[in-house]
RNA sequence: AUAGCAGAUCUAUCUUAUCGUCAUGUGAAAAUGUGAAGGAAAGUCCGGACAUCAAAGAGUAGUAUAGCGGAUAACGUCCGUCCAGCGAGAGUUGAGGACAAGUGCAACAGAAAGAAAGUACAGUUCGGCUGUAGUGAAACCAGGUAAACUCUAUACGAUGCAAUGCCAUGUAAAUUAGAGCUCGAGAGCUACUCGCUCAAUUCUAAAGGGUAGGCAGAUAGAUUCUAAGAGUAAUUUUAGAACUAGAUAAAUGAUAAGAACCUUCAAAGGGACAGAAUUCGGCUUAUUGAUCUGCUAUAUUU
RNA sequence: GGCUCCAUAGUUCAACUGAAUAGAAUAUCAGAUUUCGGCUCUGAGGGUUGCAGGUUUGAAUCCUGCUGGAGUCA
């Protein structure tokens, strides 16, 4: 598998969004706080991703930029851990809630535990 | 040497490797080549390009600007120059037209700041008539104030890429109340008036239902660089060369190693302000570390 | 991305289109009343009028530029 995390693998559709904040479960690892939800979506992944960081948080638009990049890096490396357990198609919204920048290696290991976390959630909700 | 004034330029990086992002070329595919943030991209404070509004109709209102001359697509920007303020000087700051068109305003003080009266002294044609003093930012009958209304001159049609055009998807041509059907409800171009045009399965309101996707606009332009000329300058003419982001829940990143720079004896640490959103010319604000050019004053030495 | 508006005591608001100590309520503090507290009465303090410039004799008010906040437009 590939590392790659090109533009059909994000969360673009206004209408799906929507869907998930309506319904959507959540699972936390502060400072990041994943909504997801199991539904059909526009592409052939397993999952399709957004990140976002309030504007309340972050003023400027540079750290904004910067956190989402690092939150999509650290998804693009660790992405195997969720694909190698669902069978149905999902879609995420990976929050910041935290309210200072924080280093790489910081958000590589809490993604990790985020989606770890994820994997518990959805096989005890199926069971 | 010290203190200072003015202006210009770069923007804290570079190399390699691995894994990626967006656009685009080649390819049947796998792959692979090329390009990828700023001086302010910011604030949205001015001015344009471009697009739409059935003729960008007329008038009024409104807004902006304000010595003089020039530059420019245009400007509230820039250049030159006069005047005034500040500074010892290099320089710097200035919404810098009109109060002899009209209206208004003027605290306190003062006799008096528009309709009323008069202090002291001097002069005197003996009339508050003339001047001076005193008060005040401003005064013996006029003056001050227009970043007060206003007048003069000049400019401005309105709305903004969420403009606009096309395609796709979906529901309800349903319900209730009211108005109207050429003697016209209403709509279109706007703050107002007039004028003009369209207009009936229509218009307004209530509650309720649906869509919220894609393509174009959209990146080659008042573009950038170099040279030669015109001009005191802003700027401009000609010739040659170059192609330089185009995303839309929104690309330009992560890790490792090395080099240079700054602080420090060393270890170690550090690199500002900040992220394109149709686009261009300005202004304003934020900001690191430098480099260069011209000039002024003072002191000393030759 | 465009457009519009607001900012005055700790809080909520005044101050007419410029005139001098920027007011009121509430909150705070002190005193009176009460056995004590509350209510009530009396008094006091509290403001660089968001910031920086300009116009003016004089600015909360007029003008310009910033800062912060709010609203609106497919």
């Amino acid at each position: 598998m590939k590392n790659t995390l090109g533009k059909l693998e994000r969360l673009k559709s206004k209408k799906l969004i929507e869907k998930l904040y309506q319904s959507g479960n959540s699972v936390k690892s502060f400072p990041l706080r994943m909504m997801y939800i199991q539904t059909e979506h526009t592409s052939d992944f397993p999952a399709q991703i957004g990140v976002s960081v309030p504007k309340r948080n972050f003023k400027l638009a540079v750290d904004r930029n910067r956190i989402k990049r690092l939150m999509r890096e650290s998804y693009r490396l660790q992405k195997g851990i969720v694909y190698d357990q669902i069978e149905e198609p999902y879609i995420f919204m990976i929050s910041y809630i935290g309210t200072e920048e924080i280093k790489y290696e910081e958000v590589y290991s809490k993604m990790n535990t985020l989606l770890t976390l994820f994997i518990e959630h959805s096989k005890n909700r199926i069971n």
